[in-house]
DNA sequence: ATAAATGTTGTATATTTATGCATATTTAAA
DNA sequence: TTTAAATATGCATAAATATACAACATTTAT
């Protein structure tokens, strides 16, 4: 059934649109949207997407996708390192250089490990040279595509 | 009766330190410390650190400071950022030049502004070279030493 | 110094959340 | 298809957590 899956995006959604402070309310909401369950299902479904119920900063609580958040906040400094660094990109066969600004491929060339791109299977960094070795079968239009719509903040 | 700043002070020792699940669990790890208070009094102190209840991967929940993790996150990234491009710093007046690889400077400048540091008026960057104006009344000394206390990873 | 305002705590309790168990539903295997 | 295993759910309830209220302590203003 993936009755539940369903559910777990709307739930998702939910949470992050809205302040809300007690299962009962966003069972409430579900009920709204047709999807009916019992305040046991809601409190599995909350553990399953790692949901935490985090103390406002003036008073009462309210749920949160912590872990997200996190990846979040991570994700958009790597996006920044490349934004701050790139120049310019090539391929060639399984390889993309990357051109940097001085100083910077260090950084960017991080960067683009910490997005772990199933694509990249390695990066090597100079002084304004990114190496990166892509995985066979991918062309360079694939990988830039998809790497746009994976990253909307990217200005590659 | 600054009793209660000792009790938050140790509660979140505690958390960071251990994988605690319930109020109860904490409340014994408390008194093993001799700090005695109720669960309600407790309740209220995790309100007030914002401690939530984290799911954990596996099963089960955790305590967890999330609110300050984000900020370490984040503060690690500046303080990685200045690192990074950081060649050298001198004072004349209430002014400070950073000089910096070529190219990191705004990266630089940035770092230091999240880094909210009240001695720091404000900060404009070039290609490698940042300015900072410097509140009035601060020696060079007294600034640096600061910044050295209260970030310990920065190499300055 | 006294009164008023503010902050802290425990008790008792309401509210909220998690879970054991039985049942139903889905998925995989034969 | 039938059967077996795995997964999902509701019900009832246990467990965990938050809070109203009253008592007391501390700070602030007069």
């Amino acid at each position: 059934m993936n009755e539940r899956k369903d559910r777990l995006k709307i739930i998702k959604k939910m949470i992050k649109e809205n302040k809300i402070d007690s299962q009962e309310k966003l069972l409430e909401l579900l009920s709204s949207k047709n999807f009916n369950v019992t305040q046991a299902t809601l409190s599995r479904d909350l553990k399953l997407l790692k949901v935490s119920k985090v103390p406002d900063t003036d008073r009462g609580y309210y749920y949160s996708l912590v872990e997200e958040e996190l990846q979040k906040v991570s994700e958009e400094r790597n996006i920044m390192d490349i934004n701050r660094g790139f120049l310019s990109i090539n391929f060639s066969g399984n390889m993309g250089v990357v051109r940097t600004f001085s100083g910077h491929a260090m950084t960017v060339a991080l960067a683009f490990d910490n997005l772990e791109l199933e694509e990249i299977i390695g990066t090597i960094a100079g002084d304004d040279t990114v190496f990166m070795v892509i995985k066979e079968g991918m062309t360079p239009e694939n990988f830039l595509e998809g790497l746009r719509n994976r990253f909307p903040g990217l200005e590659i």
